[in-house]
DNA sequence: ACGTAGTCCTGACGGC
DNA sequence: TGCCGTCAGGACTACG
């Protein structure tokens, strides 16, 4: 389930193996990539021969810069990129990227990844990304005024770009705060401590190279290491790491949250 | 207008 | 052994 930083993870690798290639061709294996808001002869029109002048990322997507348009990448679930010299057959395999450095994989179980072809970033409604200097404690403080739940605006992606379920617990715990708390009930420290957590936990998860709980994989098809590193999430009927209180696990937001009911007020 | 539920999608896993 | 229900959850749509 790539989130922030396993999708940082994928780009700086990609930045070191494919940034200033060209793209030769491409096949999309997957009529839902495109999820029928272009069609696959204008998005081919569009890619070919192009050069990937530079790659970004902002919150969960993968910006490859070509020439004139931006191809944006969303792995949903259990999308994954793998570099090799020659074309390969998989079963999950969605699009096949002819470059002039090698043939770059997309594979997608569960086929929740999709590819956009964009003339700005603010095509995607996106949200201030945590890890830039544009995420500041009155930007967080604005975004997080709502009388929703906590926990549904840090998932927010046109809030906050790049938390998902796994971040936004352990992000939660580390603030000390409930994930059942209304945004605009949250105080001046709480607020600070959030801003404080959450580019700190982020860059922590990508020195250790994400977290692969089941499916994540980065370009060398390796797992992340911060797994070992999560404090909150999944660790239902298990003792807090901060206090005597035992973990526990609701459904906010549709999604298994967990967090302290003791220590996160 | 808002919140909740359903949808997509596949594989892992537990229970019988 | 095999079958079935449930769960995983990012982003979107639909309904009450």
């Amino acid at each position: 389930m790539p989130e922030l930083p396993e999708v940082e993870t994928i780009k700086r690798e990609l930045i070191n193996r494919v940034e200033g290639t060209r793209i030769n061709d491409v096949t999309l294996l997957d009529s839902r990539l495109l999820r029928g808001i272009i069609t696959e002869q204008y998005f081919l029109c569009e890619v070919r021969n192009q050069k990937i002048t530079y790659i970004d990322r902002r919150g969960k997507y993968i910006l490859f810069h070509l020439t004139k348009r931006i191809l944006g990448i969303h792995l949903g679930m259990t999308g994954r990129f793998e570099l090799l010299n020659q074309c390969r057959n998989h079963q999950h395999l969605r699009a096949t990227i002819y470059l002039d450095c090698g043939v770059l994989h997309y594979y997608d179980v569960r086929r929740f990844g999709k590819f956009a072809l964009l003339n700005s970033i603010d095509e995607l409604n996106l949200g201030v990304d945590p890890l830039t200097d544009k995420f500041l404690p009155d930007v967080l403080k604005e975004k997080l005024y709502s009388g929703k739940k906590i926990k549904e605006l840090l998932l927010d992606q046109s809030r906050i770009a790049g938390l998902g379920n796994i971040y936004t617990d352990e992000v939660l715990w580390l603030s000390e705060i409930s994930p059942l708390r209304k945004g605009f009930s949250l105080k001046e420290g709480e607020l600070e401590r959030l801003f404080f957590w959450i580019p700190c936990l982020l860059e922590e998860a990508i020195k250790y190279g994400g977290t692969t709980i089941r499916d994540y994989l980065n370009l060398l098809q390796q797992q992340g290491n911060f797994s070992e590193q999560l404090k909150v999430y999944g660790r239902e009927g298990k003792k807090c790491f901060r206090c005597l209180g035992t973990i526990r696990r609701l459904k906010i937001f549709g999604r298994s949250t967990y967090f302290c009911p003791l220590c996160q007020n």
